[in-house]
DNA sequence: CTAACACCCGAACAAGTGTTCGACAATTAT
DNA sequence: ATAATTGTCGAACACTTGTTCGGGTGTTAG
């Protein structure tokens, strides 16, 4: 019931100001820090992933933790938000020249699931455990993947306009997707599968337009209401 | 590290043997723990929500707890055994009369979704919390889970030879409409909404079927491999 | 040389965890 | 009435948790 942590403040950015130009080896230990939580994290669950645990895989002293990072909470925290806003930003610079809809929208799914393969436990983390942040940490990040969410559907917006679909629900549509993605972690291994990310994309980006067009498989009423 | 748990037997049946015919009051009880902690393990997470509260949301002592389950991992896999086996069912019984496998699919979808609105902790659990489980326990409701797969995914089966469609993925098609079966609880609130949980699962149906059947938006080359 | 500073850790702390024990009341069976 | 069984709980146990404290290194700055 007691909430551990006040009111943290949350310094937005991950980079440390610690790192003053030289010393070399402060990186390399964070970074180790933030590797060992995060496949920790990802195999037991936040709570279960202890602070011992993670500083032995790390080679560190439970101790030595708390030079990196202020908590367990802020130590989540990072790890979230380099991969939400990677995401977020590696989707902005991808798309930022691209004209079509339809071209925009491939490559979202395209580069979403190739985000994923190239860093499964984090993408985990982002669909498993954002509920464990508390407080302004929380809406932080809740804030990028909204944007993330919004670019999205704009695209799904000037899909529908351009090609001028009947899409019975647009925002249904996109939670659609996003289930499809964020799901990706429960079932599929880029290491094991013998469905490459490339083909994995393909298929959710043509499932994805599909749903959007209808089927003429459903065409016995249509557009009948009360 | 230490498995608390070493290897328990787990017995199938939810309905436990102690109640003899008589002690109506019996029934009352559990059902009240088992409500307390679907609820309290949806909001705050299986680690989270400990077995104090749980029992303090009951109205029982810790200790009584006891006289109803063997611990707290007995008492997840007994609500998580419940809603499993509850969806399991009734997929089962509301499609066992259809032939058409489009109706039948559509009644599987409409069905999780009505399933999903009538117990939404439950269903959660079901989505987030599995992993909680270990063992043989977690063997066995894996299994539950596969079966409930395996149907869907014959009803899929023959959707595709009787409309002769030409599906790039069907497992792909498959695992993306259990991605937003299983998504809902993020973000989707039947009290809240003004989405009926029966036109929500008509998008859904819609969706799917759309996206199996693929879409003329792209034509452009169809059928080409290196 | 001295002071400051980043870095690191063993040991401890306070709080919380799941679970067990023994005792007491209430109900049922004989 | 007596015995047995069921239900209930306060108190405690053994253990783990995140975190802090004090005191160490080793390196750098003045």
């Amino acid at each position: 019931m007691g909430k551990t942590i006040p009111e943290q403040p949350f310094a937005s950015r991950t980079q440390d100001d610690r790192s003053t130009a030289h010393n070399s080896g402060y990186n390399e230990r964070n970074d180790a820090i933030l590797k060992a939580a995060t496949m920790l994290i990802a195999r037991d669950g936040y709570e279960k992933a202890s602070m011992r645990a993670v500083a032995a895989e790390a080679g560190v002293s439970p101790a030595s933790m708390y030079h990196y990072f202020d908590g367990k909470e802020a130590m989540l925290f990072t790890i979230l938000f380099r991969a939400f806003s990677g995401l977020e930003s590696n989707l902005r610079m991808k798309t930022h020249l691209v004209k079509d809809p339809l071209e925009k929208i491939r490559i979202m799914i395209a580069e979403h699931v190739m985000f994923f393969a190239n860093d499964m436990d984090g993408l985990k983390l982002c669909s498993h455990e954002l509920d464990s942040m508390t407080g302004k940490a929380y809406e932080e990040l809740h804030r990028i993947r909204r944007s993330y969410y919004h670019h999205t559907r704009e695209i799904v917006n000037d899909l529908i306009v351009k090609y001028d679909l009947k899409v019975n629900d647009p925002h249904v549509a996109t939670m659609s997707l996003f289930s499809s993605l964020n799901w990706l972690y429960r079932w599929y291994d880029p290491h094991t599968s013998n469905r490459s990310p490339a083909v994995l994309g393909k298929s959710f980006f043509e499932q994805f337009i599909g749903g959007l067009s209808g089927s003429e498989l459903l065409q016995q009423d249509n557009g009948e209401e009360s």
